[in-house]
DNA sequence: TATTGTTATACTCTATAACTATA
DNA sequence: TATAGTTATAGAGTATAACAATA
């Protein structure tokens, strides 16, 4: 069992897979979004403003990189940057609408991605299968 | 539902994500193994010895890649090379006794990881989702 | 003194384009 | 002429280390 839940997270891991996904999820949303700075535009829609150095931990990536990202998403149009209320050092990188946008279009996509691919099981099973996963992410070996 | 499942995916696809599960599955295996050749690893257990060029789209890089990764194999001892029975360019990568151990220990880790996580789950639940993930790989959105 | 955002640098990994040998 | 393996090169992306400004 344990064996079969690793060859099957041993081919959805693998870079072609991810590949393949991230570039039909992102067709035609313009060349700011992409595998990397998806992250970045869904930490910032999960959990609103924040600075660079905050969300690093969380986009996997060191504050320099968020920078760079940021600004390719900010000269897209996606992103913007805010003084920070109380911390002159800081800036607050904000969704704008189109970055609002982009961001649930996106989630939308891999949602009717997936539930496609579900349209043939049973639905009992198709929900459960939702919650089981969802569990196993949660608090699996990964997080 | 599609929407659990997708924000499941996203995080387990997410970069971190996969690099600490594959730190803490290559750990104490020696250099050459990582998450790059793991899958020359993997396809060579899986299919027999291939060639570089056979092996290029099954691992996700093309030839050069599926060579500079052998290489690298070949010097921790985990591969070799051998001519091939019937085509004098090409030549077969094969993997040693030790590049066998290696993908079994790999792949115990992971199943390990796995079912240890998997514990607390009544065990018709567990069987269930090991299920259901297979066949949602298999013939899911990424296949 | 520590931390923020940013930039320059070095490093890793990849595909592309060559090259030679064989089909 | 096409394909195998290999190598050199260029490109993309990252972390590290610096910098000035603010805490």
């Amino acid at each position: 069992m344990g064996y079969e839940i690793a060859d099957a997270l041993g081919l959805l891991l693998r870079r072609t897979t991810r590949e393949r996904l991230h570039r039909s999820l992102t067709e035609g949303m313009g060349e700011a979004v992409d595998e990397v700075t998806y992250p970045v535009l869904s930490a910032l829609a999960r959990t609103g403003p924040r600075s660079a150095a905050d969300l690093a931990s969380d986009v996997g990536l060191d504050r320099s990189g968020v920078t760079r990202r940021a600004t390719r998403l900010e000269q897209a149009g996606l992103v913007r940057r805010e003084p920070h209320p109380t911390d002159r050092r800081a800036a607050l990188l904000v969704l704008t609408d189109a970055g609002e946008r982009a961001v649930a279009e996106l989630r939308r996509r891999l949602a009717d991605h997936i539930t496609a691919s579900l349209a043939a099981w049973p639905p009992g099973a198709a929900r459960e299968f939702a919650r089981s996963l969802h569990r196993f992410v949660a608090d699996g070996p990964f997080a």
